[in-house]
DNA sequence: CCAACCATGTAAGCGGTTACATGATTGG
DNA sequence: CCAATCATGTAACCGCTTACATGGTTGG
């Protein structure tokens, strides 16, 4: 994924210091991108020796070692060469739909519970989505830039739609599957 | 993610080579998951010497090194144990995201025909899920095993549903701005 | 003064990708 | 016989994660 380039992104909407990208990173954009800090410090030095960032110590910095970092002209245009690269999307990956399969080979391993955890999970994302929804776009005017946010900000919601509608699914099949053996020891009296 | 976990259940639906694998890998499962065949290799020597699955030179091999592999008891107590470990769903983590918010700090860039791109990259996965479903799973009376494929399989529809959709919406925003850009010229007047 | 937070790093290790390499078997 | 495919590996590299480490600043 390229990480330099997002961190570009970050950078251009607000110049700021490694740390603040970080939690940056936490918050908004983590919601479908994740970084550690150690991650960001390694690419902000690359990304200087590169030619793309220049970085000078914070107004603010008193003692520490507080740095801010701001994009290049060639940060810029290496930016839009990388945005008009083309990629395929990502294949899902998620480590559960092998687990569901173990336990389709394998006999019932109980996985109802942790179907649920999941689905919890995917409630609260949904609901923390919606929360930005409300407050930063439904019923407005949106700048170019908001409307594209909210494109965004939607996918997510759809992805998390999706999954909760899924899970619901998903204990379906579970305990269909004893109400099925139940029915079939039924016929065979 | 687990990748020798992925081995091991597909190796108890049937026990086979590397190779044969990593064709399964390239096939039905790798619709979700992907492995080279040099990562399958090395995981398989890490779990024949952990005792969880062991090999020996196939029946047809004739003087190649063909060996076929097995799970072993402690491999399925250990498959028992990871599959009902919990695991947070991941996050999407699809660059293109990254992109768009690119194109929406830096002004237009172009990202239509990309998005038309992954629209039909989108559709194709769309239409060979449609097709297994048609083939293997549509107004059927299913076994445990086949419930469970076809539960898995709606996860995979779902989402690009979801993705198709998604890149309709993505690309009316894109248009919507040249749109409202001449409209606001014309308010100007 | 001490805890919490700000701020930046090093090091080890793992999983995954790419490139390279080798030899056997099969079908045209 | 030659190309394609079967079959198995080694080596280098990169990104990401985890753990560890250091020092400054701020608020109770």
């Amino acid at each position: 994924m390229s990480l330099p380039h997002a961190l570009m992104t970050s950078l251009l909407e607000k110049s700021c210091s490694g740390y603040d990208l970080a939690r940056r990173f936490e918050k908004s954009i983590g919601y479908f991108w994740r970084a550690s800090h150690q991650q960001i410090y390694r690419e902000l030095g690359r990304m200087e020796e590169a030619g793309w960032i220049r970085s000078e110590a914070a107004e603010d910095a008193g003692k520490s070692r507080k740095r801010v970092y701001e994009v290049l002209p060639a940060g810029q245009e290496e930016l839009k060469r990388w945005a008009l690269e083309p990629v395929d999307p990502p294949s899902p990956r998620d480590e559960f739909f092998v687990k569901l399969r173990t336990d389709a080979v394998m006999g019932p391993l109980g996985l109802e519970a942790e179907i649920e955890r999941r689905m919890g999970l995917h409630k609260l994302r949904l609901a923390a989505y919606r929360a930005i929804e409300a407050r930063d776009f439904a019923g407005k005017t949106l700048s170019r830039l908001g409307e594209i946010q909210y494109l965004i900000l939607r996918a997510g919601i759809m992805q998390e739609e999706g999954l909760v509608k899924w899970s619901e699914e998903a204990l379906g099949v579970l305990a269909d599957e004893k109400t099925l053996k139940n029915k079939n020891l039924g016929d065979l009296k």
